[in-house]
DNA sequence: CCCCGTCTTTAATCTGTATTGAAGCGGCGG
DNA sequence: CCGCCGCTTCAATACAGATTAAAGACGGGG
């Protein structure tokens, strides 16, 4: 159960204390790793719904297209997040997911959640509010696609990336990699993948980051939280009214 | 407590069978109604987080605004929705709330969810079914502003209220009253009101549907369907893991 | 019944992003 | 070390939707 920590329990213990039973009910949903390759399909819209999974290593993203072609990412997973949540209420899957890069997942049923959600309730609190705190960002997200430039689309994608790696990493600085290739944050930001290295380039130009293969830096990380007015949804959320752990 | 049938009462209703005890509970969060005009800024964006609502009568939307003044529209909120589920994880609120024609709402503390919470799992269960299925939602719209043109914008939009109506409302048919001008329309789809003038123009000479002051009727609803890779939502989800009532 | 304000429609022009295609670049396998 | 392949960059053109302005339509209040 220790050996290497599990990033699920270092992003949950951002938000509060766990206690051993806590983390005894977690590592039941990490009991089976299993190894993927990079650009693989894991699964599809429309599957019958079975599991759900535990990030440990890797990026991957969930996404769904349309009848013609065209692709929109909805969202991208880190080690550490739980995938499939929101499939929960519905009979079906409702995105396909696929893997940037090899990555480990810990698949596990619905009903090891149930396990949870009535052994502890501090933890089942948690993760509602992880799930509410998801609608939240998906809410800032719409604004952007709604109602932003594509340079503004570019900064708030980076810097909503560096507030989520920090939940998991604590010393991360002003630098990450960014393993998506260009056409993928296209379709994520829904623009074109020409369009995104255009964008890129003018950011450098601008000096607002600057770029070594993969890896990002934002050399002016408070301007660009104001050009795109910023909010970090991570770093904090409402845990007084939990019950007491 | 009976009187007129409550409307978030019907809005659950159509999941699951509720017990009298669940109904008791529910009335609990519908005691106070308060009654405001059109157009009434409810409350706002950064607020310390106070209350929840249920809507009794008349639509409001939560909307969000950028600091030069763009906006954006993220819910439409009807007669027997919950609004504020997702501030829940957060400590301020997060939109800003605004009725579109004389509503009236019933406030409700946070801590009224606390005693459903504990006191009926199988409500909690919907409760939080209703909250992931929101996210469903939310992810579909991404995808609408992501990757799709404005006809297929508003498309979806008529498609996706007329779905939602017929939820509290079993006998509505292909016609409904949008109360909402063009300019919220547009703050919704990401576009301007001159285009979703020229949009709903088109869609009428096309033969898809017809209005007639504030109602449309969606005369080839399928057809509409098929445009947009519509997915109706709200009709069912899967409540066959719910804790037995 | 008419005025006035709000909303919708129409029209002309402008712009940001899409599209297409071709030219760099870099890493990996052979 | 070469050659291929995937990714990024650059350039030319196209177009959907924005912008601005002005002209209808509509409805409520005096």
């Amino acid at each position: 159960m220790s050996g290497q920590p599990s990033c699920l329990v270092q992003n949950l213990s951002h938000y509060i204390d766990l206690t051993d039973h806590d983390r005894e009910l977690l590592a039941t949903l990490e009991r089976s790793p299993r190894d993927y390759s990079e650009a693989t399909e894991i699964h599809s819209g429309g599957d019958r719904n079975r599991d759900l999974y535990v990030v440990k290593q890797g990026w991957l993203f969930s996404y769904t297209d349309l009848p013609d072609g065209r692709r929109q990412i909805v969202k991208i997973h880190h080690p550490g997040d739980v995938i499939g949540f929101p499939d929960i209420a519905m009979k079906h899957m409702t995105t396909n997911l696929r893997s940037v890069e090899p990555v480990t997942l810990c698949p596990f049923p619905k009903s090891a959640l149930e396990t949870i959600f009535t052994s502890s309730p501090r933890l089942s609190a948690l993760m509602l509010s992880i799930a509410l705190r998801d609608q939240v960002v998906f809410i800032d997200l719409l604004r952007v696609m709604g109602r932003m430039s594509a340079m503004e689309r570019v900064s708030h994608f980076v810097l909503d990336l560096l507030a989520r790696l920090r939940i998991t990493n604590k010393d991360m600085t002003d630098t990450f990699r960014l393993p998506l290739n260009q056409s993928q944050i296209a379709d994520y930001l829904g623009l074109t993948n020409v369009y995104i290295s255009k964008t890129f380039k003018r950011l450098q130009d601008d000096g607002m980051l600057s770029r070594d293969g993969q890896q990002i830096t934002l050399t002016r990380e408070e301007e660009l939280k104001e050009l795109v007015d910023f909010e970090d949804r991570y770093i904090e959320m409402d845990t007084s009214w939990f019950p007491g752990g």
